[in-house]
RNA sequence: GCCCAUAUGGCUCAGGGGUAGAGCACUUCCUUGGUAAGGAAGAGGUCGUGAGUUCAAGUCUCACUAUGGGCUCCA
């Protein structure tokens, strides 16, 4: 047996551990290192040592449950004192301390009953028990530490070395929120130091690009107590941004075909009834009475497309007819998932409704899957797809639901399109295809969604009439690419730790005049630029050259400009490289098109 | 919504039962400088909001609001 030996992997892919396997596995084996199935091995046996730990700190301690996540590992558990961050680096230590005690991790068998009997007063290990099924459980032991487990876990406490916890946290026991709070910590843990020591270096990335603190320093945008949670206030250059990107989608929504439309903010409840919103989103919308009449703030748009679409007669010739809009709509999102951008209660959509034929849907995805495939690459977004299915809350027959579902999956195949499935996350109104971009972090965000729709076009009646001159239903299908403005500035900001590229970016050239003298011939330039839609700023207060070079390379924008006599009299710019730090002198007609150039990169 | 934590000038933070401090930012003046902080002076908070305890409360207690970390949910 190799002394890295820590499991097996059957042919099923199922991971076995050392404890389990008997003399001759006809598997696979799991050597020490950073692969999945050893990290998944690692990582639940760090979650024991941890609890281990635990025990030996807080005698009191009682465990439920301690699986391995996306991210390393967690143990929820009860103990009488309350537990903070501080406390993680104590719990370190006497991990440290029990690793030195070399325990081997070792494994024994019994029925349920009998694990009953043997936790008969561990009331959390009764609720475990509860959902497992009858049979045979197993319990691993280290030291005088044991715990109801199915494993896998490494041989010995000596491949646990490389771990660290992360935070603490609050959690439900079940993830039921009428059950009592456990405590949870979380933590990760690698097979070698580098690793443990790359995760840690990338967190702390991670928080330095927190688009909340980064959005406060760029001054992008803001949140008011007075005003209230999750609602965003735009400043000054955030505005400049969201104006940028939305321009550039506009345009891109035209040269495919859509045609820009709005709706009201508001609309009578009945709508809301007839679309089903006030059955199965009600609980998330904001309802008021005007004039002893009902209204509900709308939460999406298509409400307002659908009477858009209904205002004349179709025909078959005018599908697909594609109507798109910044829809601001507005979701009663609990408090404690608000989160700078990413949750707010007030967003706008990039939203768009395509009314087309049952023919037509395929191709129509097809085009969105394009549409949004050049929206990522402009960002530099990795992304994946998701088709969701029919959720509990749902109207409309199975059926149809099924051939929409059906639908969306053909679409995606018959063009080699990798997805996954989403059992039960379809909208209440019809199935989706969820796309999920990959941030900065490695974190995952659904952003764009596209969603078939039977449902909608039937209540409200919504008809067109066919090449055989009778009147037929048309499909519906919602979609939107950035998902929302807030959210996707918000994981861009991260992205790019708030460089943003040049045909974005809030501010995309500030001039440094030397002195007083050459202020006038920065204004000049600034004039010319606002041409090409390019914002400048002119540092110009009275402090000194290097404080205001400093000041602007701060701001995360593209370019530095100095200006001076050289530059006046030449029409030439000293321009700083924000990256290199290192300067070129460009002709400004020169300078003009390199800007025009970057600008075009932002064409879609 | 639930659990825990936090809340001091625009920002980052110190203070801690006897009526507020620093750095940056801001204002004014001197300086007109060739690429990451020139110098001086000055203004600005009653300590998230509301109650309570106390002779006395940013400082202790409670409620609320907001924020953060989770649970749940979701663009």
């Amino acid at each position: 047996m190799s002394e890295n030996l820590i499991g097996y992997i059957d042919n099923q892919g199922n991971i076995i551990d050392t404890q389990s396997a008997g003399q001759n596995p006809d598997a696979k084996a799991i050597e020490y290192d950073n692969s999945n199935e050893s990290l998944e091995i690692i990582r639940h046996s760090t979650a024991h040592l941890m609890a281990q730990a635990i025990t030996e700190l807080y005698t009191n301690a009682k465990f439920f449950v301690g699986p391995n996540v996306d991210e390393g590992f967690y143990y929820d558990f009860r103990v009488d004192e309350k537990i903070g961050e501080e406390d993680l680096k104590k719990i370190e230590k006497k991990m440290k301390e029990l690793i030195k005690k070399k325990y081997k991790i070792e494994k024994y068998e019994m029925t349920k009953a009998e694990a009953l009997e043997k936790f008969s007063n561990d009331d959390l290990k009764q609720e475990v028990l509860k959902r497992i099924p009858d049979g045979t459980v197993s319990i691993y032991k280290q030291g005088d530490f044991e715990d109801l487990c199915q494993g896998p876990h490494v041989p010995a406490l000596r491949f646990l070395h490389n771990f660290k916890l992360t935070r603490v946290a609050g959690a439900y026991l079940g993830g039921d929120e009428t059950k009592e709070m456990l405590t949870r910590i979380y933590g990760i843990a690698f097979a070698d130091k580098e690793s443990l020591k790359d995760y840690i270096k990338m967190m702390e990335e991670a928080k330095k690009r927190d688009h909340r603190k980064i959005g406060a320093e760029m001054e992008l945008f803001m949140f008011n107590e007075e005003s209230g949670a999750g609602l965003p206030f735009w400043m000054p250059k955030g505005s400049r941004l969201r104006y940028k990107l939305e321009n550039i989608l506009h345009k891109a929504h035209r040269k495919r075909g859509y045609e820009p439309v709005r709706g009201p903010e508001i609309l009578k409840a009945d709508m809301w009834r007839t679309s089903g919103h006030y059955a199965c989103y009600g609980e998330n919308m904001y309802l008021t009475t005007i004039d002893e009449q009902e209204y509900g703030v709308k939460p999406m748009n298509c409400i307002g497309h659908i009477q858009i679409f209904k205002q004349s007669g179709k025909s078959y010739r005018d599908l697909p007819l594609k109507y798109y809009e910044y829809g601001v709509v507005h979701r009663h999102e609990q408090s404690g998932a608000l989160h700078g951008l990413l949750r707010v209660r007030e967003f706008t959509q990039d939203d768009a409704h395509i009314f087309c034929t049952p023919e037509q849907i395929a191709s129509e995805v097809i085009d969105i899957v394009e549409f949004v495939d050049s929206v990522m690459k402009l960002f530099g977004f990795e992304y994946s797809m998701e088709v969701a299915t029919k959720p509990e809350k749902a109207i409309g027959d199975d059926d149809v639901w099924e051939l929409a579902t059906q639908g969306l999956k053909d679409a995606l195949s018959e063009n080699n399109l990798p997805f996954t499935i989403d059992e039960g996350g379809g909208a209440f109104y019809g199935p989706k295809i969820d796309i999920k971009i990959t941030d900065a972090i490695g974190r995952k965000w659904q952003c764009g969604t596209v969603q078939v729709d039977f449902n909608l076009p039937e209540r409200f009646e919504v008809e067109y009439v066919g090449e055989d001159n009778e009147r037929h239903t048309p499909v519906m299908i919602h979609r939107a690419i950035l998902g929302s403005f807030e959210r996707f500035i918000g994981i861009l900001t991260e992205h790019y730790a708030g460089e943003f590229p040049l045909f974005i970016a809030p501010t995309q050239i500030i001039f440094v005049p030397i002195s007083d003298s050459h202020v006038a011939y920065a204004k000049e330039l600034k004039s010319q630029l606002i041409d090409l839609d390019i914002d400048c700023e002119i540092f110009d207060k009275n402090d000194s050259l290097n404080k205001r070079v400093r000041t602007a390379e701060k701001q995360r924008v593209p370019y530095v400009v100095i200006v001076g006599d050289e530059e006046v009299e030449n029409k030439t710019v000293a321009i700083r490289n924000r990256r290199t730090k290192e300067q070129y002198n460009l002709s400004f007609d020169e300078f003009m098109v390199e800007l025009s150039q970057q600008l075009n990169e932002g064409k879609i």
